[in-house]
DNA sequence: CAAAGTGTATGCGAAATGCATATATATCGC
DNA sequence: GCGATATATATGCATTTCGCATACACTTTG
């Protein structure tokens, strides 16, 4: 089988999930861009730094603070100041933070539930095992970690890579 | 087996190609946004209308408008007068179009190939026969073809539905 | 304690896109 | 065949998101 067969298909299918992902995303938050994905990023990891933030969105240090901004005059978002270093400031999701992300997980599951509907048993077991593998191999550091996975739903996921690379960041402290 | 872990394993995994072939198609095209994606469906459809872009990137047709004068601009894109409809343009590549286009699927492959990367031989041939089912159910009519397979190389797609549903529509005139 | 480094914020501008609208051509009903 | 409606494109204007350059506060290091 050619090679590219393959490659070519699965970026084509790899679109179509991310595009309602971010359909669903983007028809939720009231916000474009990757205000969704931080929303969901605080809700993973309280107290989160902006410029942890800024590397796992993959956007630039002031493009992170006006996007908190928008989320925080949405009082979605909150800033307290950090305890562990005074310039820095914490990032947590206010009640209605909390609320809009589970509406967001749930579309984003929702959304990608439809899409694997055509798959037996027997093809979910397979998909999982690829799907797994293939993952854990891409993300090699936390800021990959928080970047491949800056929509996921943590109770989703078996050894999820963000909390495992977060756990190691923390042995190394 | 837990449902979700799927759905959120695979969106993960969806969301880090797709970030591949964004970041991919961003360096090579000088222009953000679905610029690279129109470059490659009017190579794939030569003579595509302004109207069947649009809604093959999801934009409005101004929007497309002014994305066509922006590789019009480059030379890479060239409006010719459609021989049906005298309303209508129709889209060609130019020769450093077509150029753009070779270099622009080729990262698009290459990406796509690392992340597929540790697949042994009997993974390729279960993730090739569950993609190509899932993206046959997800893609219903031309729109749709046109939208998912935007970063698509024809090239590389067995029965691309994207043909197939041109294939339909010439059919039905 | 001074100097360099790090985290956050702001002024300014650029890029991509949408909405409202204008114009040319096509199609349909009568 | 002609007028009304629909369709394809284009343009003026505004908005949203984001980057770059820079300023300021705090921390770390020598």
């Amino acid at each position: 089988m050619n090679e590219g067969v393959l490659a070519n298909t699965f970026g084509a299918l790899a679109l179509a999930a991310s595009d309602a992902i971010r359909r669903g995303a983007r028809t939720d938050v009231a916000h474009g861009g990757e205000t969704a994905a931080a929303l969901n990023l605080v809700g993973h990891v309280p107290g989160l730094r902006i410029e942890d933030l800024a590397s796992g969105l993959g956007l630039t240090h002031p493009g992170t603070v006006r996007l908190v901004d928008r989320l925080v005059g949405d009082a979605l978002l909150e800033r307290r100041p950090s305890l562990a270093d005074r310039r820095a400031v914490a990032l947590y999701l206010t009640r209605a933070g909390v609320r809009k992300r589970r509406t967001l997980l749930a579309g984003r599951l929702s959304a990608t539930d439809d899409l694997l509907a055509p798959l037996d048993q027997r093809e979910r077991i397979a998909l999982q095992a690829i799907t797994a593998k293939l993952l854990r191999a891409y993300v090699r550091d936390e800021a990959d970690a928080l970047g491949t996975c800056r929509y996921c739903d943590e109770k989703l996921c078996t050894n999820c890579p963000v909390n495992e690379a977060l756990a190691q960041h923390a042995e190394r402290e």
